[in-house]
RNA sequence: GCGGAUAUGGUGAAGUGGUUAUCACCUGAGGUUUCCAACCUCAUAUCGUGGGUUCGACUCCCGCUAUCCGCACCA
């Protein structure tokens, strides 16, 4: 591992800079914290990133993907708990002017605080009193609301519903669920992927790529029958993880191994680790520079079952890159409880389940003109019974006392064949920050070194990710070598997927050293002899090996 | 959001209350050069932004914006 010192970070930014991979945004406004740029060579390893994500997880083959807005209405965010989660209530000690969450302050006194609504936290403060974290002076200011989200407006004027810019993708997931099942065939299990823009107002975006107003995030919602042991084949990883359990205990061990041993609480929880790490290492990251962090229980949302961040370590310390969380049924149900559709699978019974039902219901003609509005909570009572019941009987419905007659029931019996059932299939979340693991791979691909007593300095990316695949570059511009460099960089460029830069500027060094410091794997230079012969000089990035080979078998 | 520091060409830095604001690298043009940042000539900034003090402000003062470091917040 490099040592991450500031002034290789200095230095690495600087290039970041200088060639066009990240930048501040709107820069010659004055700029405007928490948005960055990918610029011309940056905005193609995004893509590439992303791209490799997205196949990755395709591969699994029961994963499809889909693209939601990000503008997003009111009660989606609502059901999904981000309102109430993502609004904090904000209070400044009069003394010493630090903001404190009002809800922490008052957490003695209520049992769940966070709930509370402003109006009932200030009445809580004011009578209590509390002292200041930082200061230990009581008195406290109004109460503020703050919120982490993006407000915008669906529709002009009046009409307008009030909406957010979503601060996850996942919710498009949950809320097109229904399609999904069908899609596949309403079997489970199976999952969707989705890439794309989420946005949190920070507060204080800080460290560069590491906290953003305005990132790009990769999820996979994959869902489960909770009832069904899933099966996983762990043999793939044989190299030993840093796991940190709940608790904090460090140990190593092999992914498997962490699930036979109840490190890792879920079989699927644990696969999708595999995965990901699969993942980081194929886009660049250093091994040495990965582990597993479990949540603590009291860090888990309240319906998480397991939840494990993948950190990197870099310039920045150990960031957390990617998280995955056994979410259980909580999403589904909440958004099925919002709006009243269904949100289930189907499970048929290995064998059907016979019931017999014997018992009474109401005889609808007679029963409905008798009892009027009451009858449906009559009905209710009335199949509530058992068989033994008789009539004439008295119920007492909302206060009132109803008279049920013989001629308004009639005897229920069947027998009722259950051939499955309905359930809220369970969530396994991988959610990944793609710009913190873009920086990361950047963090742990960018490598100094000396070159006849100068420093040289290499972005060692993987070819999958780089964002220019080829330079081309004519020896010198003249007898034809640049018009015969010049074409095949057209015919480079002409093909899907291969990007190429043609540079003929600067002495043959000076264009290597550029092409190896935006991690160009390959360049290809047109000499004299090529002009002879249809040959060229194919240059490797990683070792400056040179060979000598046709036009026409240029490995793209 | 609070406290501290900073803001000068593409990058990193110097510098001064007063005529054409330095340096290195980078980038571009031309020359030279037969494969790893060579060399020569030339070119690129109204010193973050808005205001104030002053005969005169890049330099002093204030607001704003941004960056960095703590705290708080957050994944």
């Amino acid at each position: 591992m490099d040592d991450f010192s500031a002034e290789r970070l200095s230095r690495l930014t600087g290039i970041l800079k200088r060639r066009g991979v990240i930048l501040p945004a709107f820069e010659i406004h004055g700029g405007a914290a928490g948005l960055y740029d990918f610029g011309p060579v940056g905005g193609r390893l995004r893509n590439r990133v992303n791209q490799t994500w997205i196949d990755h997880w395709l591969s699994l083959g029961n994963i499809v993907e889909i693209s939601c807005p990000t503008v997003t209405p009111y009660a989606v965010l609502e059901a999904s708990g981000h309102v109430g989660e993502f609004s904090d209530f904000l209070t400044e000690c009069k003394a010493c002017g630090e903001a404190s969450r009002a809800d922490h302050l008052v957490e003695d006194l209520h049992s769940n605080p966070d709930s509370l609504p402003k109006e009932k936290l200030e009445e809580l403060l004011q009578s209590s009193n509390p002292p200041c974290p930082s200061c230990g002076e009581c008195g406290w200011g109004a109460v503020e609301a703050q919120n982490l989200m993006f407000n915008t407006k669906i529709g002009t004027g009046s009409s307008g519903r009030q909406g957010f810019l979503r601060p996850e993708t996942a919710q498009g997931m949950f809320t097109s669920f229904s399609s999904i099942y069908r899609h596949f065939r309403e079997r489970l299990p199976f999952g969707a992927v989705q890439t794309g823009k989420g946005y949190r107002n920070e507060i204080s975006p800080r460290q560069g790529m590491i906290r953003l107003r305005e990132f790009n995030m990769a999820e996979l919602e994959y869902f489960i029958d909770p009832e069904i042991e899933p099966i996983h084949d762990f043999s793939a990883w044989t190299q030993p993880v840093t796991l940190i359990a709940d608790g904090g205990k460090e140990s190593m061990n092999t992914i498997g191994e962490a699930v036979e041993k109840g490190i890792i609480r879920h079989p699927t929880v644990g696969y999708f680790m595999g995965w990901t790490m699969d993942f980081l290492l194929k886009v660049g990251i250093n091994p040495d520079g990965l582990r597993f962090r479990q949540h603590e229980s009291d860090e888990m949302a309240h319906y998480a079952q397991d939840c494990w961040d993948a950190e990197i370590l870099g310039s920045y310390g150990w960031v957390e890159c990617v998280g995955i969380a056994h979410r259980g049924c909580y999403d589904l149900e909440s958004h099925e409880k919002a709006t009243g559709q269904r949100l289930r699978a189907w499970r048929t019974f290995q064998e059907p389940k016979s019931v017999e039902i014997d018992g009474w219901t109401i005889d609808g003609a007679k029963a409905g003109p008798a009892f009027r509005a009451l009858a449906g909570k009559v009905k209710e009572a009335i199949e509530g019974l058992d068989s033994t019941a008789s009539f004439p009987l008295t119920l007492n419905i909302d206060g009132t006392d109803v008279e049920v007659l013989d001629e308004h029931v009639k005897r229920r019996q069947f027998t009722d064949n259950q051939t499955g059932e309905w359930f809220i299939p369970h969530v396994v979340e991988p959610a990944f920050g793609i710009d913190r693991i873009i920086w990361h791979l950047l963090d742990h691909c960018y490598e100094e070194t000396d070159k006849g007593g100068e420093n040289y300095s290499y972005l060692r990316l993987p070819s999958s990710v780089a964002p220019v695949d080829v330079c081309v570059l004519p020896l010198y511009e003249k007898d034809g070598m640049g018009e015969l460099a010049a074409t095949i960089h057209r015919d480079l460029c002409s093909k899907p997927g291969i990007v190429s830069i043609f540079d003929a500027s600067g002495s043959i060094g000076r264009r290597y050293a550029r092409a190896d410091e935006i991690g160009v794997p390959w360049c290809i230079t047109v000499d004299h002899d090529s002009l002879k012969d249809g040959t060229v000089t194919l240059r490797s990035r990683d070792d400056g090996s040179q060979t000598r080979v046709g036009i026409s078998d240029l490995p793209f």
